[in-house]
DNA sequence: CTTCTAACA
DNA sequence: TGTTAGCA
């Protein structure tokens, strides 16, 4: 499929699909023309790229850690030993973030369950 | 009409 | 990232 059917399938622009590709992330066949052909796979690669990319994984992680999960999802086969380590580092950063995140929510409950003493000052603007 | 590269009122 | 220009 071309990029516009890509686009359509994940929702991710074509600007972004290209700049996915710039940094290694995708890397689509080409046509003699010049336009991108992708593969049935690449549509799982882009959301397996979102999913990482969201958790704050930097794109060049990413690049060399996609071509370690086999596109059926299940069987994560070929380790590569360096990149094992990053990763060790990156699960413990998002489990910080996690952390962080629980913090806020509790926070917002607090101010939550106090509920409504008196009406809202009228919007700014 | 669709895609491509390059570049920025 | 959007958007746009100028091609193919």
């Amino acid at each position: 499929m071309r990029i516009g059917e890509m686009v359509r399938r994940t929702g991710v622009s074509e600007r972004l699909l290209r700049y996915y590709e710039e940094q290694g992330l995708l890397t689509p066949e080409r046509l003699p023309s010049g336009y991108r052909v992708y593969s049935e796979a690449d549509v799982e690669t882009v959301r397996r790229i979102r999913v990482l990319l969201a958790a704050g994984l930097p794109t060049a992680t990413i690049a060399r850690t996609l071509p370690c999960i086999r596109d059926d999802g299940s069987s994560l086969a070929p380790v590569c030993t360096g990149l094992v380590a990053e990763l060790r580092q990156e699960r413990e950063r998002i489990t910080r973030a996690i952390e962080d995140l629980r913090a806020s929510r509790g926070l917002l409950d607090a101010v939550i369950e106090a509920g409504p003493q008196e009406a809202c000052a009228p919007a700014r603007r």
